[in-house]
DNA sequence: GCAAAGATTTGCT
DNA sequence: GCAAATCTTTGCC
């Protein structure tokens, strides 16, 4: 019905790009929207992916599929555009999304996330329960893996849940067709140094290199 | 059954 | 620049 107002919702992220090669659909990420719908007093929550890193099969020595299914990981093996949370350093939560057809595991860490909508209910979400003492300036709201995941409320209950349903509250949608896809460069992952070559190495990090909401190390 | 390290973030030296 | 916080998962006995 036209004139109505809002028009049709945004489609959400192609599965199966994501069903496809991880490396290339960690390119598709970028420029794409993490949405969490409105829920209570918080109002709709949208950022833009800007930095991801690619986990790619059992022989990944720095992917946690590398020891085989496992009740953590177990949602890697399965069917692309599901979201794998895991808690690490017993605090902070990683959202991942699950790519490559069943029983190949592979899946795509978001790292961070330029904040578009709901910026002040990410700021409440990154203070509650702690006592922040300097200012968070936005676009730093959700700049690190563990950061998206407290800005937008997402902890290992969300692991499992379809990003690629629409009718999820939490999701991804694809970039708008009127925004340029943005120039990527590929970086070597963050953090995996216990890995080994060449997997330490690879530039399996993609990153949106203009973006100001790229996490710390690297910028 | 226990010890060790981890796909991080923050605050202090 | 470095170490603490904090707890789950993994590896080995």
């Amino acid at each position: 019905v036209t004139g109505s107002g809002q028009g049709r919702p945004p489609p959400p992220f192609d599965r199966s790009v994501l069903r496809g090669p991880t490396l290339a659909a960690a390119g598709s990420l970028l420029g794409a929207r993490l949405v969490r719908d409105a829920a209570g007093d918080l109002p709709r929550r949208v950022g833009r992916v800007v930095e991801v890193e690619a986990y790619i099969g059992v022989e990944d020595r720095a992917s946690h599929a590398r020891m085989g299914p496992t009740p953590r990981n177990h949602v890697m093996f399965g069917p692309p555009g599901i979201a794998y949370v895991y808690l690490v350093y017993g605090m902070h939560n990683c959202l991942n999304v699950v790519t490559e057809p069943e029983s190949r595991p592979a899946a795509i860490l978001i790292r961070a996330v330029e904040p578009l909508e709901g910026i002040v209910a990410m700021r409440t979400a990154r203070i509650r329960g702690r006592p922040s003492r300097s200012p968070i300036a936005d676009a730093r709201l959700a700049a690190g893996p563990g950061l998206v995941c407290a800005a937008f409320d997402i902890d290992r209950s969300a692991s499992g849940v379809d990003l690629c349903d629409p009718g999820s509250p939490l999701r991804l949608e694809s970039r708008p067709a009127d925004e340029a896809a943005p120039p990527t460069i590929g970086t070597p992952r963050v953090g995996v140094s216990y890995a080994g070559e060449p997997w330490a190495s690879v530039p399996w990090r993609l990153i949106v290199a203009a973006s100001p909401s790229l996490s710390r190390p690297r910028g």
